[in-house]
DNA sequence: GTCTAATAATTGTCCAGGACATATATGGGT
DNA sequence: ACCCATATATGTCCTGGACAATTATTAGAC
């Protein structure tokens, strides 16, 4: 009987679960009940590993552990997102689109994606392509993911073709020393860079310098990096994976941090019901986002 | 007196030292030691976290914990990289040219740097460019980072413009369903790219169809992949940065888990010293792995 | 002297069980 | 229906111990 078991910390790879709450849940809830090995270390069988990974996608659709870890197994399979919805924007293009967009990547159809994605960029134009294309696509699948209805190598897929298509754009937009100056880059634990490179566009369409750092720049970095670069904005985005309590206790010392004349922007689904934060300007769509920029303009002209 | 002080898991993340290794440290080493909070919970100071980073840094090139912490902070910032050094390869291009396009980075010309690199693209064409000019530039950016002559920021600069110059390159070559179909990804701990854009450049340029999935990819998820994209290799990177003891012990379940009819290709800084694992074949150099995919064609011919 | 193998030191990861802060739910009053 | 106070649920941190894995050192063979 070869049977094969994960150890803790390959757990808390796989599953986004700290070794702290895998014992505690054990400890609490009676589940996981890992067997042990030689020396009474847990080894996790992948049955439950796989059932924590769903455990964990119902946490971040709004479940409680107590509740599930108290549901069958084929009951779980049925529950669906508990969360307060985030509110649609009312002129939200036509589902079937996005629908075909979605069975392509469900499909894992590469380069009819790729070529339905560029058809769109080139009638849209680069404002509304992000807009009304990647921005309401991102949501569908992370409403999607929460539902179970990807694969992790699927959403890996949407997001790694999708973020070449904005690079490009972006890429062909013109350049040169323009204002203002904004640093892009995201918190340490906050690897999603979509919502960052849609924003990057939406600046850079606006005649904005985008100065992209890519994501998961420690606190320190970020402002010593607006110093370096002589930033009149820093930008940061939070996915809605991001948890959300951190963000203020994240956002305070930054906001410190920084020189009182660099403005401090954040963005992303995960800032919708985060407090505000003094000196901090929350931007809670794309819009509004194009809107500040415009403002900042005006003001600083 | 409003001192700044960090807890435990902001220390974790902003250094990449496990809260278990900075209480043992403490334990044994006497440092770092916290201040403490209302409960008896650590408090860092800024300083104490600067240096963890430093050492941090210092064991990445090979040097012991022990010593570091015994040794006081003035001499710290003097110790070289301890570690054997990586074989020079031999046709290496004049040093001082790449010295150009580092002082660009350093100097935070983010458009200087973008036309450097597309001029060095347009004149070398992308597979010299790759080979002579993206792989010994990164080389030198990880020696440069872990002598501590880059801050994050410069390195994060580097990384995102230069991977939006590859895909970019990537892009522009002729796509179609070609053979092989070659899933590129990385482990779940791997989050460095650019080896991956690199073999991928390598790779299409031969006429491989390359199915991109971005990085840390779970295990299960891999396999999964290839079955769905009915891929015939699958490419992991491992940057000189990932435990390389860990890697043997990742690939054997991969390897296991994966149709036999599936090749699997490794390669990266960080399979160097790694010893051979039966059914993987490692890739030392671009070269080799271009040489490795003209064979797979030649022989499947 | 140099190589190899055995031994010792070093270092990271895991464990148990307890304490506490904070987030979420529940009930009562208006 | 709304709001506040209390109770419950939940995650993070703590201490101190054990052990496995890695790396260094020593002893012996050639």
């Amino acid at each position: 009987m070869g049977a094969i078991r994960f150890n803790i910390a390959a757990v808390e790879r796989d599953t986004g679960l700290s070794k702290d709450v895998l014992r505690m849940w054990e400890r609490r809830y009676g589940f996981p009940v890992p067997d042990r090995g030689a020396n009474g270390e847990r080894g996790y069988p992948p049955d439950q590993v796989e059932r924590l990974r769903l455990i964990k996608r119902l946490m971040d659709a709004g479940h409680r552990p107590g509740k599930l870890m108290a549901t069958p197994l084929a009951e779980l399979a049925t529950l669906a997102p508990r969360r307060k919805g985030i509110p649609e924007p009312a002129g939200r293009p036509a589902a079937g689109e996005l629908d075909e967009l979605l069975r392509l990547i469900k499909q894992h159809d590469v380069a009819g994606y790729q070529q339905a994605m560029q058809q769109r960029l080139a009638r849209q134009g680069l404002q509304r392509f992000v807009q009304d294309t990647v921005a309401p696509l991102t949501s569908r699948v992370g409403e999607d993911w929460e539902r179970g209805a990807f694969e992790v190598f699927e959403e890996h897929l949407f997001t790694e073709l999708t973020k070449r298509l904005l690079r490009q754009a972006v890429a062909a937009l013109p350049t040169g020393p323009r204002a203002p100056r904004i640093l892009l880059t995201s918190a340490p634990d906050e690897p999603h860079v979509l919502g960052l490179l849609m924003a990057e566009a939406m600046f850079a369409l606006e005649g904005a310098e985008c100065i992209p750092l890519g994501t998961q720049m420690p606190l320190r970095d970020i402002s010593r990096a607006a110093l370096a670069h002589r930033a009149d904005i820093v930008a940061l985005s939070f996915s809605t994976a991001f948890p959300q309590r951190q963000i203020p206790a994240l956002l305070r010392p930054l906001r410190a941090a920084l020189p009182e004349e660099v403005a401090l922007w954040v963005g992303g689904g995960g800032i919708r019901w985060v407090a505000d934060v003094p000196g901090v300007k929350r931007l809670l769509t794309l819009e509004e986002a194009t809107s500040a920029l415009l403002e900042w303009q005006a003001v600083s002209r």
